[in-house]
DNA sequence: CTATACATACATACTGCATGTATGTATGGT
DNA sequence: ACCATACATACATGCAGTATGTATGTATAG
C-alpha cells in the first residue's frame, strides 16, 4: 500500500464519515456538497474524485451504517438460544436497540429508501443487507412447522415492517427509553403468538 | 361564493392534481415548480400565490391521497363482519389493495414522511390518518381480552409498519397480484395468531 | 347607479445557492 | 524524466423563492 493510495484513502473515510454526521444532522436534501467539504477540511474536487455524484456519497455513508447494524443483530442472533423464536427475538432486540441511534434512524431508515430507491429497502440482496438474520429465523421456524408452509418470506417482510416503524415510533417519543421498552414488549408478543400455532 | 374565489378555488385544485401526478412520477426533488406550472397550465405566480412553497404545495397534495386512502380503509373495517379480526383484517385489506396504487405508493408512502417530516408517519393526530381504523381495532381487541392489556396500542404500531412494507414490498414486485395475493395471506395469518392467545 | 377604493389572482424579472464539470497543478511512484 | 493519481479552482446550468407589476373582480360611499 503506496503513500498515495493511503492518503487516498484516508480522505475518503474522512468524506464518508462527515457525511454520515452530516446527513444524520440534516439530512440529504438539507446537506449541501460544499458543506460537507468544508466540514471534512478539502475541496469539491477531492469529493468528485472520489464520488460520482452525491447520491453516491450519500450510497457509501448508508452501507457504512448498513454494515455497523447487520454486524450487530447478526451477532445478537448468534448469541442467543437455540430456539428460532428465541434467535428472532434477539436479533429483533438489538435491531430496535439501533434504531434508538440518531444516525441510524435517519441515514439507513428514513432518507436511505428514498435517496437510493425504495427497492432496496425491500431486497435481501444487499451483501450486508440489516434483516437477512430475521429471513433466517422464519425460514428456520417454516422448517420446524411452527409458522404455515411457504409463508416465511413474506412474513419476513411484514416483521421487518414493523421493526422499522418501531424504529420510527421510539424516535419520535419523548421518552425514548420508554418507547423502546412498550414496543420491545409488543414485539416480543408478536413474535411468540406468531410462532406458536 | 363569487366567481373570483370560484376560478381560484379551481386553480388551486388544478394545482394540487397536476402536483399528485408528477410528484406521483418523479419524486418531490425530481419535479420543479416550473414543471407543475406548465404542466397545470398557468405561472409560477399562481402556484406561489395559493401555496407558500414548494413543500406546502406537497402537503395539499399527500393530504388528498390520505383522505382518499384514509376513507377506503374505514369503510371497509365498518362494512366487515361482527369481530374485532373480522374488521382488521378488512381494514388492512382495503390498505394493502390502496398500497398498490402508485400514486399511493410514492407521495403517501415514499415521499411523503420524508418531505413532512417523519413524525407523520407515527402520530394518529391527523384527522385523516389512514391507520387510525387499526389502532381502533387493537383497541377494541384490547378490551375483549384477545390481547395483553397494555399493548394495543403499541401493537397498532407494528402492524402498520408491516403494512407499509408490504406496500412496499408489493410495488417492487414484478408480479403484483401475486405478491398482494402472498402478502394478504402473510398478514392474515399475523392478525389471526395475533388476536387468538 | 356609478365612481372610487381595495383585495384577489395572477405574471414577470431577479437573486442567490447548489450541483456537476472542465481544467489546472502538485506530488509520489517507476 | 515521465506519468498517473489526488486534489484545487473556475465556471456553466438550473431551481427555489422573492419582489414587483398588472388586471380584474368586489364592496361601498355619495
Amino acid at each position: 500500500m503506496s503513500k498515495k493510495v493511503e492518503q487516498g484513502d484516508a480522505t475518503r473515510q474522512r468524506l464518508v464519515d462527515t457525511a454520515v454526521a452530516l446527513f444524520t444532522e440534516h439530512g440529504f436534501a438539507g446537506t449541501s456538497t460544499t458543506a460537507v467539504v468544508k466540514a471534512a477540511g478539502v475541496t469539491r474536487g477531492a469529493l468528485y474524485h472520489h464520488f460520482a455524484d452525491k447520491e453516491a456519497l450519500f450510497e457509501a455513508a448508508y452501507q457504512q451504517v448498513q454494515r455497523e447494524v447487520a454486524g450487530r443483530c447478526a451477532a445478537a442472533a448468534q448469541a442467543a438460544e437455540a430456539t428460532p423464536a428465541d434467535r428472532l427475538r434477539a436479533g429483533m432486540a438489538a435491531y430496535l436497540d439501533a434504531c434508538l441511534e440518531p444516525h441510524v434512524q435517519r441515514v439507513l431508515l428514513r432518507e436511505g429508501p428514498l435517496v437510493l430507491g425504495w427497492e432496496r429497502s425491500v431486497t435481501y440482496d444487499d451483501p450486508f443487507c440489516a434483516r437477512r438474520p430475521m429471513r433466517t429465523g422464519l425460514r428456520e421456524a417454516e422448517r420446524l412447522g411452527l409458522v404455515p408452509p411457504g409463508r416465511a418470506d413474506a412474513l419476513a417482510h411484514l416483521l421487518f415492517g414493523a421493526a422499522n416503524q418501531s424504529g420510527a415510533a421510539i424516535a419520535v417519543a419523548s421518552d425514548q427509553a420508554a418507547a423502546r421498552a412498550e414496543i420491545g414488549a409488543a414485539m416480543d408478543v408478536l413474535i411468540t403468538r406468531l410462532l406458536t400455532p
